[in-house]
DNA sequence: TGTACATCAGTGAACGCGCGTTCACTGATGTAC
DNA sequence: TGTACATCAGTGAACGCGCGTTCACTGATGTAC
């Protein structure tokens, strides 16, 4: 029996504030003092929750660097797992990953400020750890992503195209969150415009002769 | 004054053979206990050294467990610079990586086994921590990468069609190094077939109808 | 509406652990004359 | 070939630190009747 989600009880309610109370203490803290200079212990002080509560929400310290992030992958995700089977693969990425970024200022909000995480995805850079924790998540994602495409066109798991094309766009994506957050300093509009101008830079940057 | 590199004395000798024993007992230990059921001191002792010189070698234990990863990535990005320039973008990346493979198992076995190499990388595939260093440094050398090529064909920083060109190019070499490792066994001559028949994919994999 | 019980979020305190660093030092290798 | 000095690889011992875990427990929320 598959229990139907009612709306969320008080314990729930308690449980996504308290995460919530987590994520944005944590944000605040290591932009003000840097992700290795913030202790866990800092974190859940400055949430008013103990140090093992903290470790309930997140089972390492990288996670909840993360986790604004990830749910920006997630809503990416769950879009391209309802595109239409007619669109073709780099189409249904791409009308997903504009569909995945409608109200996610608004997601992003109910969690912390989206200066805040602004300014926590250009630390995730400048960091050696975490961009390397955040880069294999992200590896994990185009996975995923690829063997949707594969399922989507009927083709056998060895068939290398869908994670070149995964990779490819992936590729562009990476290019166009980084100058979102140095260069556009978190204007989403922005990002719609270069994301779309890259992608259609695929196709000539594959070309042989650049110069034509 | 340049100085003109002569043969190595015995200093540099012993260094060599210090750093060597410090990289094969660390990888059979790590093949045998596991990453992180191996500790640096452990690795010290292995190969009758101080923990003390291990770290004059190594600044941390990731580093010495992606060693031997490294020089194949500095072979590569090597190779790449001597390309001519009459090369195209792609024709370049793609006769410099299968120059990069001469003489590789030589450079390889002069260090480790070349079993145990393949055994790390499927480790590295394996640990987190480790798959996450990799996939940073992989970036960084993207970064690289895409400079060269945007130096080459003289074009401005912000072009992006160098970056999507390495990042299309990259997903390749990490599927097929994966083949590689996990299905050729470590077979050089496999993994060329792999990558050529894998770089063709490139363009029919951004093509927007897959069933044509 | 009230009672009895089950669930489970949060606690407090303590701890093991290995990484990476710091100190002042020794002795082998390299170099100049 | 020998001496005097400079360089620098390696040492030994000790330590600070914070992460992530373990324990037995409390009290708020949810549910059944």
């Amino acid at each position: 029996m598959q229990a139907i989600e009612g709306p969320p009880g008080l314990r729930e309610r308690k449980k996504r504030r308290t995460r919530d109370a987590l994520i944005r203490s944590a944000l605040e803290l290591f932009s003000l003092k840097g992700y290795e200079g913030t202790t866990v212990d800092e974190i859940a002080a400055a949430a008013d929750v103990s140090q093992r509560t903290f470790f309930r929400y997140f089972t390492n310290k990288e996670e909840v660097a993360l986790s604004v992030q990830d749910m920006a992958e997630s809503r990416f995700l769950a879009a391209v797992l309802e595109r239409p089977a007619a669109e073709s693969p780099l189409t249904a990425l791409r009308t997903a990953v504009l569909a995945s970024w409608d109200g996610i200022e608004e997601a992003i909000e109910a969690v912390v400020p989206l200066e805040l995480h602004v300014r926590t995805y250009r630390m995730i850079q400048e960091t050696p750890q975490l961009l390397a924790a955040h880069l294999r998540r992200q590896a994990e994602l185009e996975d995923r992503l690829a063997a949707e495409i594969a399922r989507r066109e009927g083709l056998p798991a060895q068939d290398p195209r869908p994670r070149i094309l995964v990779a490819a766009f992936s590729g562009v994506m990476r290019e166009t969150s980084k100058l979102w957050a140095d260069v556009a300093g978190g204007d989403m509009a922005e990002l719609r415009g270069t994301t779309a101008a890259y992608l259609d830079q695929i196709g000539p940057a594959l070309a042989e002769n650049w110069r034509s």
